[in-house]
DNA sequence: CAAATTCCCGACTAGGCCCA
DNA sequence: TGGGCCTAGTCGGGAATTTG
């Protein structure tokens, strides 16, 4: 019996099929079967019951397995212990965003993040909300940035926009000698929603304050586009301040009447709890937004 | 509609290669 | 030399398709 043999039983069981552990361990379909075939011969007794339908444990395999399970954790223990001791930090980080979270509140945290672990890789996905929640709860992601509308116990509070108005520069409204203006009196107006792939954005801020929009024109989910067709005054549009265009030629942006931000928080999926990498990356988050929220900084990260 | 055929997937065996 | 792994070939069973 050999470690091989039990990280192949542990993958099949997890896996539910030979071909699937084979490619899960990078070896071939016909060594999975005959580890395993091996393991069950030396120990005397059938683990795993093939079908043709996949793989499953047997009862004395669900057994077999739970210390198998002990066996590899062990495992894991001692190679992070040996690591650290020779000064050797190495791991991935999977981290899923949407884009504008990309462009504003992650780009310096990843860069010092590489710099202080040039060990471990950092592999970032583009998603929407909904497609992160689901990638989180599957474990396809160890780290997921979500939009709330309140920070819970388990996430982890990153950051937070506030919401502005972006209208036609030749607008009632933009013309008129204001410096504000309302959701509410927006809510009124032929509307451009901008989602940016988040399910928190202009139509569920007005819900929530109770006006909702009555005109919504065009929905899109490109914050970019949203500008595009305000300029052409297709319609208004309220977007995340830290989205805005640098060139504003056409519109005019002006800041919302009522109290409206976007809250961001890091939240790990509950496959990565014991992740090295995952526990270094908030680490460093905490340490940033604490160091931020010190100097007084209106905003946590930006 | 039921039986026959074909296709595909998953698993196993035999034989051979590589390396410590 | 033996263990670990690979490729090629084979088998069995379910699903899909064809045929009468």
């Amino acid at each position: 019996m050999n470690l091989s043999q039990i990280r192949v039983l542990v993958a099949v069981s997890d896996t539910g099929s030979l071909t699937a552990a084979a490619q899960r361990l990078g070896l071939s379909q016909s060594g999975v079967s005959q580890a395993l075939a091996a393991l069950e011969t030396h120990l005397g007794v059938m683990l795993i019951s093939r079908t043709q339908r996949g793989a499953e444990a047997t009862a004395i395999g669900d057994e077999v397995l739970a210390e198998a399970r002990d066996v590899l954790a062990s495992l894991d223990r001692i190679k992070r212990a040996t690591d650290l001791a020779r000064g050797v930090e190495q791991g991935r980080l999977r981290l899923a965003a949407f884009p504008s979270v990309f462009h504003t509140l992650l780009p310096p945290l990843l860069r010092r993040f590489q710099e202080l672990h040039p060990g471990i890789e950092v592999v970032t996905l583009e998603a929407s909300d909904t497609e992160i929640e689901a990638w989180l709860a599957a474990g396809t992601v160890d780290l997921g940035v979500t939009a709330v509308e309140s920070y819970s116990a388990t996430q982890f509070p990153l950051g937070q926009d506030d919401w502005v108005a972006v209208l036609p520069s030749g607008h009632a409204i933009a013309t008129a000698p204001i410096h504000s203006v309302s959701l509410a009196r927006l809510s009124n107006e032929p509307f451009i929603l901008a989602t940016g792939g988040c399910t928190i954005h202009a139509g569920s801020l007005a819900e929530t304050l109770g006006c909702g929009l009555q005109d919504v024109r065009m929905e899109v989910r490109d914050w970019i586009s949203s500008f595009a067709l305000v300029r052409e005054g297709l319609g208004v549009t309220v977007v995340p301040e830290p989205t805005l265009p640098s060139d504003r030629r056409g519109i005019r942006v002006l800041p919302l009447k009522e109290d409206l931000h976007r809250y961001f928080a890091l939240k790990p999926s509950f496959l990565a709890q014991n992740n090295p990498a995952v526990s270094a990356f908030l680490n460093l988050a905490r340490s940033q937004v604490q160091m931020l929220q010190t100097s007084n900084s209106e905003k946590l990260l930006v």
